[in-house]
RNA sequence: GGCGGCGUACCCAAGUGGUUAAGGGAGAGGUCUGCAAAACCUCCACUCAGCGGUUCGAAUCCGCUCGCCGCCUCCA
């Protein structure tokens, strides 16, 4: 039985589908003005590892991400590089794409552009403004805040409190400080539309509202966005939806914490972000994966560097691991002890029903992993298979350890080749010459090659089969 | 001013009323090895920011104090 934390009850609710089987699920995406970093990387990887249980736990499920491509910042980008808005979007939407591979990040079923879905937008407004929701107001169209009483309802506030201590500007086009934009009438040179309120783009929030209720209908299940989306932008999503179509919007509503780097929260405007582009190239998407997984994704994730070097070790311990049982597997075709299959990934399953625990999911995992190291050093297959099989799923749901193991080290050795001065060949001759100073006993020799090459980042390791190098 | 969150071992991090406080990293010892590495085994918080309270029983509930953060403005 699933259970997930819902911000607007502020509870852990069992989750039923509205639809036996079936699971709708929008998360809001990124607005694409520059290259994402390591706190959208993070909501990404969260709701990733959740559509994916869902549908490890048999929904069908449809998962639909937005990509906002028309916004302010967009303009303002393209205005400084002088080139067309639409450049500025379509090339981060090709990086974002680039990024989720890299993330290893499966693809959601839709992934919707603000500026294809206009009419849908303009037609919601409609409603709105013909239930007197809405009102013009100089070309602009606002949405009135007071003439909603549930207005605050997932954020928990009230107007009045919002109202006390914020830092509202003054607009004398608003009649309400905290009326939203549902559409902004364009200055020349921006990208317009035509609207029944003269040329203008959509406010931000109305796209999510159109796009959700477009291919997910009203209600859906799951609406899932970073938690700093829960005021102002879910919170006017629920006005906008609610307001014009008079049922529930989303039936759930899931959060993500943010990611702090020096313990302030990752972002543009402070200008203390890592990119995601840079982060993979260094340590691999699967690494930072793997810090995403390590924490639930309700609580805060403090960002370093060197949390992203330990992950990418265990990463790396944990591929060597698979590599060598699925070695030891291959050709003796051991069949999997069933009952041991179902024990690890029943307490894998026990810990995401919990509202998505990847810490304990992560727990279950290990224990598998040292299960079948020690079934493979005791040489029992068929219980080796088994752990082998527990980890495929298990790695299949979070994402870890589902690049094929022995390809995985060999990219990590060609990676170790190209920065060094060393050749596979010349750690070739290296290992055969070490191999003969042991077999006349030399081990002075022996143990000199070893530490030279270690100085340069190898470690050799010995076995029965013969020395293989590895990167350290 | 309002709303919300956090403080668990050297580090990261689960646990949120009841056996020995998950798991990972680091560290220590051991098995294996010529020596290593990897793997495996063992050890590593009588204690959960502090102080009170509720309870037969609290890291877990309540109150207060201290420290830190987020949202209320674009933001995953």
């Amino acid at each position: 039985m699933l259970k997930v934390h819902d911000t607007l009850s502020g509870k852990l609710e069992v989750f039923e589908p509205i639809n036996p089987g079936a699971v709708g699920m929008y998360v809001c995406g990124v607005t694409v003005y520059d290259r994402s970093h390591i706190g959208h990387a993070r909501a990404l990887v969260c709701f990733d590892v959740i559509y994916r249980y869902l549908k490890f736990c048999g929904y069908e499920v449809t998962f639909v991400r937005n990509f906002t491509d028309v916004d302010d910042k967009i303009i303002k980008r393209a205005e400084q590089r002088g080139v067309p808005a639409m450049q500025v979007s379509e090339e981060n939407i090709a990086a974002f794409k680039e990024d989720m591979r890299v993330l290893l990040c499966e693809q959601p079923d839709l992934e919707p552009k603000a500026t294809e879905h206009i009419a849908e937008m303009i037609e919601l407004i409609g409603e709105l403004e013909a239930k007197g929701l809405a009102y013009e107001s100089g070309g602009d169209v606002y949405f009135a805040v007071d003439r909603l009483p549930e207005y605050g309802k997932l954020s928990h506030r009230r107007l009045d409190d919002m109202m006390a201590g914020a830092r509202v500007e003054v607009d004398e086009r608003k009649r309400h400080p905290m009326d939203f934009a549902l559409w902004k009438a364009s200055k020349p040179g921006e990208p317009d539309w035509d609207s029944p309120w003269g040329k203008g783009r959509p406010g931000w929030h109305i796209e999510c509202s159109a796009m959700a209720s477009k291919y997910l209908g009203q209600p859906f299940d799951i609406h899932g966005g970073g938690n700093d989306l829960v005021f102002p932008h879910h919170e006017n999503e629920i006005a906008q939806s609610e307001g014009a179509r008079g049922c529930t919007l989303a039936r759930y509503w899931l959060h993500n914490g943010m990611v702090n780097l020096g313990s302030e929260k990752m972002s543009k405007s402070l200008g203390n972000f890592m990119t995601i582009q840079h982060c993979a190239a260094e340590y691999g998407g699967e690494a930072l994966r793997y810090l995403v997984v390590g924490t639930h994704y309700r609580g805060p994730l403090d960002f370093t560097v060197e949390r992203l070097q330990e992950q990418k070790k265990v990463l790396d311990r944990i591929y060597e691991s698979l590599a060598r049982a699925d070695e030891a597997l291959a050709g003796a075709a051991a069949k999997p002890d069933a009952g041991l299959i179902d024990e690890h990934v029943a307490a894998f399953r026990e810990a995401m029903d919990e509202d998505f625990n990847t810490s304990r999911a992560l727990a279950a995992l290990h224990d598998a992993l040292r299960g079948m190291n020690r079934y493979l050093d005791a040489g029992q297959l068929p219980q080796a298979a088994a752990c082998r099989e527990a980890l495929r799923r298990i790695g299949a749901v979070l994402g870890i350890g589902t690049q094929d193991p022995a390809a995985y080290l060999e990219s990590l050795k060609q990676q170790t080749l190209s920065t060094g001065d060393l050749t596979a060949e010349r750690i070739e001759a290296l290992i055969a010459e070490r191999l003969a100073a042991r077999k006349s006993r030399n081990f002075a020799r022996a143990d000199e090659i070893r530490d030279e090459l270690k100085a340069q980042g190898i470690i050799l390791e010995d076995s029965p089969a013969g020395t293989t190098w590895k990167t350290a």
